[in-house]
DNA sequence: CTAAGTTTGTGTACACCGTCCACAAAGAAT
DNA sequence: ATTCTTTGTGGACGGTGTACACAAACTTAG
C-alpha cells in the first residue's frame, strides 16, 4: 500500500514508563485528528495512531471496536471543529438590521463559513463532510456539535427557519431547503480543495462563494 | 484490510490455455470497472483485477504503471458512461421550441442526466467525480468524452454556452458559470447516494432534482 | 492486607494490499 | 536459426486491519 502521506512519524514518543498510559483513547484520537487534519480521512490509520501514542497496534482495540469507530470519532471532532467555526462567523455579525436582512446574513456567514473551513483546513473538512463510503452516521451525540450545541447541519437549518421567521423565504419552500443549499455550497468547497478548481487563490475563491450563495439566495 | 465490497470472486476464469493472454489490458480494464460499478473507487484493487483476469498479480504492471494508472483507466471509462448518459438526455429534447426554452431544457437535461446516473451507477459516479485524494486529472484524451467527443462537464459547458447565446444568460454572468452550476448537482448527488438523503425514493429525490435546478436557473 | 476479578497493553499470527526484482516463456526481427 | 523484445511468473518486502492468547496493573471483596 503506498503511504498516504505520513512519512513514519520521526517523533519517538517518549516511551513511557508506566505499564498503563493513562488516556490512551484521547492519545489516539488526537493522534487521528492529526493525521486526519493532513491527510484526510484515508490517512488516519489505525496502526499509525498507535505508533505515534507509543503503543502496540492492538493497544487501540481496547479503546475502538475497528478503525472505523476511531475513524467516526476522529469525524466527530472534525464537525465539532465544522460547527465552531460557523459559531464564530455568526458572533461577529452586526445585529442592529432588519430581520430579513439579519436572517439572511445568518444564512450567508454559515455558508461562508462552511467554504473558509474547507480550504483552511481541507484534511479535517474531507473527514468531516466526505463520509465517502459505508454508511457513517454513527452517534449522534454532541461529539459533533460545537458550543450551541448545534452541529453544522443543524445550524443550518436553523438559520434557513430564522429564514422563514422573518418572511424572507415562503414556508412553502422550506422542506427540504437546507439540502438544496447545502448541496450548492458543498460541491463548490469539493471543487475548489480537490476538483478543478484546487490551485485558485483564496480571493477567487471567496468571490467565486459569494456569488454562489447569491445564486442559492435567489433561487432558494 | 477489510475488504471493501468484494467478496474474493468465486468464478475461477476459466485458466487459459495460452502462455500469453491476448488482451489482458482490456481484461484488467474491464474488471476494474466491474469493481469500480458496485464498489466505488476503493473497491478497484490491483491484485483483485489480476486474479479476475486469471494472471498473476505483477502481470498488470506491463499494462498500468501502478495501481492509480489502473484507476485513472477506470475513471475515463466512467466519465465516458456519464457523458453518455447525458448526451442520451439531450438526445430526446423536443427541438420545436422557441431557442431560450431549448437551451434552458439542454442546460436542466444535462443536470437531471448527472443525478439519474449518480442513482443509477453509483460505483461508477464516485469513480468518474470522486477524485477523492491526489491530483488525478490525467491524460484528457478522448477516453473520457462520450460520442459527441465531449467530457461531462464539456458538455455542461457547451449548454452554458448556448444559454448566452440564446440570450437566456447576461454574458456578464458567464464566467465560472459551469462552476455554480456543477457544484449545485454535485452536491446533492453525493447527498443522495452517500449522505444523509440516502434511502430517499427515486420519485422524491427526482422531484428534488428538479427543485435544485431550478434554484441554479433562477439564481445563475 | 491479601486474593480474586477486571481492565488494559503485549506478542504472535493471518490475510489482504501495492510494488520491486530476477527470471522464463513466447512472439518478432534479424 | 539466432537474437531481441514483450509479456507473464515467482518470490519477497513492508504496509494495512484484526483475531487470539497472555501478562501486567489497577480495583474490589473478603
Amino acid at each position: 500500500m503506498s503511504p498516504r502521506i505520513a512519512p513514519p512519524a520521526p517523533s519517538p514518543p517518549a516511551a513511557r514508563s508506566t505499564y498503563r498510559h493513562g488516556d490512551l483513547r484521547r492519545a489516539l484520537l488526537d493522534a487521528g485528528i492529526e493525521l486526519a487534519r493532513d491527510g484526510g480521512p484515508d490517512a488516519v490509520a489505525l496502526r499509525e495512531v498507535t505508533r505515534r501514542a507509543g503503543v502496540v497496534p492492538n493497544a487501540a482495540y481496547r479503546h475502538f471496536a475497528s478503525r472505523r469507530e476511531l475513524l467516526l470519532a476522529v469525524r466527530a471532532a472534525a464537525l465539532s471543529a465544522a460547527a465552531g467555526a460557523m459559531e464564530k462567523e455568526l458572533a461577529v455579525l452586526p445585529r442592529d438590521q432588519p430581520p430579513v436582512d439579519f436572517a439572511r446574513a445568518q444564512v450567508r456567514a454559515i455558508g461562508t463559513a462552511y467554504l473558509r473551513f474547507a480550504q483552511a483546513e481541507p484534511g479535517l473538512f474531507r473527514t468531516a463532510f466526505v463520509v465517502s463510503s459505508e454508511d457513517a452516521e454513527g452517534e449522534v451525540g454532541p461529539a459533533r456539535a460545537g458550543a450551541s450545541g448545534k452541529d453544522p447541519f443543524q445550524l443550518l437549518g436553523a438559520a434557513i427557519d430564522r429564514l422563514v421567521e422573518a418572511g424572507a423565504l415562503a414556508p412553502s419552500h422550506r422542506p427540504n431547503a437546507e439540502y438544496l443549499a447545502w448541496s450548492a455550497v458543498h460541491g463548490l468547497a469539493l471543487l475548489i480543495i480537490e476538483g478543478p478548481l484546487k490551485g485558485m487563490d483564496a480571493q477567487s475563491s471567496h468571490a467565486l462563494g459569494q456569488r454562489l450563495i447569491d445564486m442559492v439566495e435567489r433561487g432558494l
